[in-house]
DNA sequence: CGAGCGCTTGATTGAGTTCAAAAATCGTGG
DNA sequence: CCACGATTTTTGAACTCAATCAAGCGCTCG
């Protein structure tokens, strides 16, 4: 709760009295490393602030494999659209990497607190469009590049991460095997 | 302008007063086939929307490759948001693919009509989810899916495009050769 | 301390790429 | 309206990157 004030605080002209009234109805959860807050069929209208921890957002296809669209850490917010914005089922599921804390930011919560800071559309605006403009980029390189280069981007964008998601979870951020992504790393170490 | 009038009538509720109001101060403008209407280093603050035609939204890498990063047909908006959300370079190109009519779209057209029609920046959030969980969808693919049933799922989502679409840029979409693609249809012609 | 999970390594396979060239289609000017 | 050049699509053959299958190692956590 206190780390998600901060956030609007940080973002919005808010007074601390402001911040505190607008967060003051959230609630915190905290889930253990591996479990499930989401799975394919829900329909949630929950949307997670992570104050401490990491989860995954991810589907699984028919043979069984799993296809990580997101990773989240502190101070992001993941949200299933499916389900949070549109009631629809959700198409993918959600885990706690480590042992997790979230705030659970409901559906009204946002109807509410527009009451109170109207600037807070505008800057959902704005992260919206930055969502996107991110995931252009993730495309791009989904189209063009090579593991290797993938991976390269990868620990660019994320320096941080690496240590804390398992091997096998990059590869499957990456589109490759876990196989594959041992090798990358290999020949990265031998041409070093 | 007609056009754009009419999208936002329909999904806000607008007089018709309001709705000309609006748009009274936007200017379209007219692209040949095969113009660039925006490329890499630009930063232009236009946004557009089509009236008629289609635009495609790609990148070049190192090796002279384009990647198409998204398609746009009438009533729908393209925009570039290095450029015109965070006034950065962009790294993309857009291109009219046919003959193309747009209204341009100022970045201070939004500023403005929000006095005018508070709830645009309601609707505005709610397409830019859509946007995203489509993305997400398109990311899952790549992630998942053999070039076979990406251009399944293309010709299930975009059934009108694929004829007025060349076939090498479906196949530049999907992430696969042009020769690759031609295989593909092959193969799904004798299974047929 | 042992079972399971994650990472590595090797051998083989396979989906898609590359390169090349022919066939089909498009569009533009005469 | 036709013809010719350019672009697009198809086809073929060789190749390559990454996937698959399989086995072994090392760590950890129960």
């Amino acid at each position: 709760m206190e780390a998600f004030a901060i956030y609007l605080k940080n973002r919005l002209a808010l007074t601390d009295e402001q911040a505190t009234q607008a967060t003051s109805c959230l609630q915190t959860k905290r889930f253990k490393k591996g479990s499930i807050l989401l799975s394919p069929g829900d329909t949630k209208s929950d949307s997670y602030f992570i104050n401490k921890g990491l989860l995954r957002y991810y589907s699984i296809d028919e043979k069984g494999k799993e296809h990580i669209i997101q990773f989240a850490i502190e101070d992001w917010m993941l949200t299933d659209r499916d389900s949070f914005i549109f009631n629809e089922q959700s198409n993918f599921y959600i885990e706690a990497i480590e042992d997790t804390e979230v705030v659970i930011v409901k559906k009204d919560f946002f109807a509410s607190i527009k009451n109170i800071v109207p600037e807070i559309l505008e800057l959902n605006i704005l992260m919206l469009h930055n969502s996107i403009r991110f995931m252009q980029k993730r495309i791009d390189m989904l189209l063009s590049a090579t593991a290797e280069t993938r991976y390269l981007q990868f620990l660019k964008l994320y320096p941080n991460l690496s240590s804390r998601v398992p091997q096998w979870m990059i590869a499957s951020y990456l589109g490759i095997t876990p196989e594959s992504l041992s090798r990358v790393r290999k020949d990265l170490v031998k041409r070093k």
